[in-house]
DNA sequence: CACTTTTTTAGAATCATTATAAACTACAAA
DNA sequence: TTTGTAGTTTATAATGATTCTAAAAAAGTG
């Protein structure tokens, strides 16, 4: 399995579990962005196999500590995960309540001149709101 | 009461509630971030008056549909809103919790390249997040 | 195998937010 | 003014996402 490495990599315990959830997650050229209850449904499909929602939640939390998974900040009333962790950024389309990818390259660079005391900056995110 | 005819005129009727809250919210020239629940002390403070919490949902709500306030695109347990509804930006201190303005001319401009069909612009939101 | 540590799990607890439905209030028309 | 009604407020209940708990299971180690 091409996973045990990654998890073991990460102390993290390679366990059945984690193991699925990152096929389901990872096993897959196409980045796509989730709610837990999505992953829950998207696991149950693929692997004919419940995996506690305890769990799902405890792996997701894993894998965005270790750098995995990024969350992405939305207003909504569950939290929007993306597997894709490459710099980039987000349309939302209100109507259809959908988030749509945005690369780096699809946005001029972002020249930020105001600087914090003491603070570094960690991420650059824009969301672009989409209407009719 | 200066705030009884911009409720009006927005189809709300001035209640002694609604003019309260426009009184924490707006009777300040700083312009400042909350939760739903710093709201709700601010008021008791200042106005020595329990409104109801249903209440100062409603309100913050019924306002945010208006245009007097905004939300700010980030992920936190509790939803946090402006009273800055001019366009412009945020710094998310990691460590802190806290929210700081960046404004629109602290960014370079922001050029989004890609289009979505039939889709429009509604708003370009960039949130900076800090680390030490 | 024996032992320790980590992980999984179902279910309970928490907490922000929304819904409910009864009492109240603003406002306009008579 | 009085009356009618649509809009508001309120306490409280309901909802729903997320976190906690503690016991059982699995993984890693010697």
């Amino acid at each position: 399995m091409k996973y045990i490495e990654k998890l073991r990599n990460s102390g993290l315990r390679p366990t059945k579990q984690r193991l699925q959830i990152c096929e389901v997650l990872f096993n897959t050229d196409k980045t796509f962005h989730f709610t837990i209850n999505e992953l829950e449904q998207k696991i149950k499909k693929q692997t004919n196999n419940k995996i506690s929602l305890a769990t799902v939640y405890n792996t997701v939390h894993a894998f965005e500590k270790k750098g995995y998974l990024k969350q992405i900040p939305i207003n909504s009333s569950e939290t929007y995960f993306d597997t894709n962790v490459t710099d980039h950024h987000h349309f939302y389309d209100l109507k259809e309540e959908k988030l749509i990818d945005l690369e780096n390259s699809d946005v001029g660079p972002i020249n930020i001149l105001k600087k914090i005391n003491g603070k570094k900056i960690k991420s650059v995110e824009v969301l672009v709101k989409l209407e009719d």
